[in-house]
DNA sequence: TCAAGATTGATGCAGGTGCATTTAGTGGTC
DNA sequence: GACCACTAAATGCACCTGCATCAATCTTGA
């Protein structure tokens, strides 16, 4: 924007960007790949079914599905061809709205889910779980939500708090 | 690998990772479009460029750069290709192995890594940098650390030290 | 010395993503 | 009720990526 504007990052705060920028083939990438060499779907389908399962009567407007998972709505519509594909959703046309419309979880959607869950939770505890004590993953919770990735679904739980989440 | 692995992460953890994955979205997608906006190339041409004008005579062999940059080699290849296409790097042919090459860097490459690193510093300062203290941004290291996201290029400087990195 | 195997780098293909645009339907205003 | 602005969703196109494979060259070892 401002071509002016041009303050430099501390050293520290350099040293933090390249190990967040890490994470990207160091974490993320992994437990992609740990999914898919159980031979499940990519993560963004979860997430989809995930959302899904939430709603109402597991059916959501595709507008609101890319609104809870943050990414184009060129590419909410192409992730429901593929999930209509494999019979794991149905379109459903919106009664009050013609131009809309509702894609309804099926019987094999909502099986999937759970199904990934499993091996999602072992990769989970497996890249991050396992390699911080509760504290730390609360502390690496904190400094997180300071970047912006703060969570309205699932809240850094408190200290000495035992809630189960799933 | 093992079906019956099936380690169930704590709430935290969980917690964490939800985080972790909005990382991508908030954090790094956003300095990359901060980047896009000032009208540079990818991230990607960066680390490959920066990566070079380390390198000893302003030269790597691909096989080196893949390494370093921690990504497939068929996408190294074409990275190099579009780095020709600009003129920013040249290959030269390595005499000691007709299978191979050296890439090297143009000075306009080397420019182009200068004036990048000016817009690049400004978006981890206004998307890192400004949201944390410089404590706070030793203490994410270290957890992120922790997950493996480890750097030797640039070690989590002590505490009460102020080494200029660049 | 020569065949087997490893390594370097390129590439064809299928599929995914971003961008811009299109198509269709809604709602408000005069 | 005709018009205009807005929203919902799909799509054409260019480009990028992953996977598998290939050709060329190097290395090893009998």
């Amino acid at each position: 924007m401002d071509p002016a504007m041009k303050r430099k990052p501390s050293t520290e705060a350099t040293a933090a960007w390249i190990r967040l920028a890490r994470l990207q083939s160091r974490v993320l990438d992994a437990v992609e790949q740990d999914l898919k060499k159980a031979g499940f779907p990519p993560l963004a389908w979860y997430d989809a079914l995930l959302e899904l399962s939430r709603a109402p009567h597991g059916a959501l407007r595709p507008v609101e599905l890319e609104k809870q998972m943050l990414i184009p709505q060129y590419s909410t519509s192409r992730l429901i061809d593929r999930l209509v594909d494999e019979k794991l959703v149905v379109r459903q046309e919106c009664p009050i709205d013609k131009r809309g419309q509702f894609i309804g979880l099926t019987e094999a959607g909502r099986d999937l889910q759970k199904r990934m869950w499993l091996s999602y939770s072992a990769a989970i505890e497996k890249h991050v779980g396992s390699k911080l004590s509760d504290d730390e993953a609360l502390k690496l919770c904190e400094l997180l939500d300071r970047l912006g990735c703060a969570c309205d679904a699932l809240p850094v739980p408190a200290p000495r708090d035992a809630a189960a989440a799933r």
